[in-house]
DNA sequence: TTTTTATGTGGGTAATTGTGGATATTAATG
DNA sequence: CATTAATATCCACAATTACCCACATAAAAA
């Protein structure tokens, strides 16, 4: 079960967004609709199946909370995390710090990523998407990205 | 059970924090409304049920007393603490002396955090905030952090 | 094309929640 | 003991949100 796919969307007056259908039913079978929605360091929004934050979440708090590294992800990433169910409409109500926070206003961009989504502001999606076409690679992932073959 | 989220709050001319709706229920359920606020060092208040905190009290207590950074911690977290029941209205009405050690007037920021909750001046959050979000990642966490992808 | 179904979008209303203030109660001070 | 200040409790209004319904648009079928 992954998803895929990149979907223009608009939120509507009140922040809120109409997930496009076909991902609809998976959602539905797999967690009943209830998702939770957290930020991503590139100011873009991460919306995860309940089940599959749960467990990103069980492993951020268990870090060390000395540790500066560690907390900053935790305040970003579950300080942020909100849960939001679809409603009757297929839709979920983007809260205004959410939407603050990555920008969105009306139209936006869903892509699918495996066991979640990405939601941009349509702006920075195409200016961030054009300035990685452009980038050099000077290999900084050298040891993993050496034995991907696409 | 765990506090995610972040919300915008305002704090009346009082100092009365009115704590959003959907954390009430499980406040009360777990401690009948009865809190602990104290201070973190990066100038942020925590927000702790009654049992939770008492837990964290005396893993402090315990550490060594020889031990400066130790004395440091117990002095800040175990001196500021301060018990704290929710009102009619579920506010916690929070003192002087913890407002101005977080530099909160009006507008603050309450961040879900597990089984805690962090409360920031809203000017303080964002500044913060947008500097973690610029940070260059030197891993000092490497080991803990490489088993995780978001 | 015309009809039917599905999907996206927008709003209205009732109920809930946030906010401020009024009153009562307790503590503090001269 | 009287008077004032500080705190707690309660109430009322304002603002927000959740829920529901209606329409518009697009896709599919007849």
């Amino acid at each position: 079960m992954m998803f895929r796919g990149v979907t223009k969307v608009t939120l509507d007056a009140k922040g809120r967004l109409a997930i496009p259908t076909r991902y609809r039913e998976k959602l539905i079978s797999r967690c009943d609709g209830q998702t939770v929605v957290t930020v991503d360091r590139d100011y873009c929004l991460l919306i995860y199946p309940y089940p599959d934050w749960e467990e990103i979440e069980r492993k951020l708090i268990r870090l060390p909370s000395l540790n500066k590294q560690a907390r900053r992800l935790q305040r970003l990433m579950v300080g942020y995390a909100t849960e939001l169910e679809l409603d009757g409409n297929g839709r979920i109500l983007i809260s205004k710090e959410l939407r603050e926070f990555a920008g969105i206003e009306r139209h936006a961009i869903l892509i699918g990523q495996g066991k979640k989504f990405e939601l941009w502001d349509d702006q920075t999606w195409s200016q961030k998407r054009d300035s990685w076409l452009n980038m050099d690679d000077e290999n900084d992932l050298s040891g993993e990205l050496d034995t991907i073959s696409l």
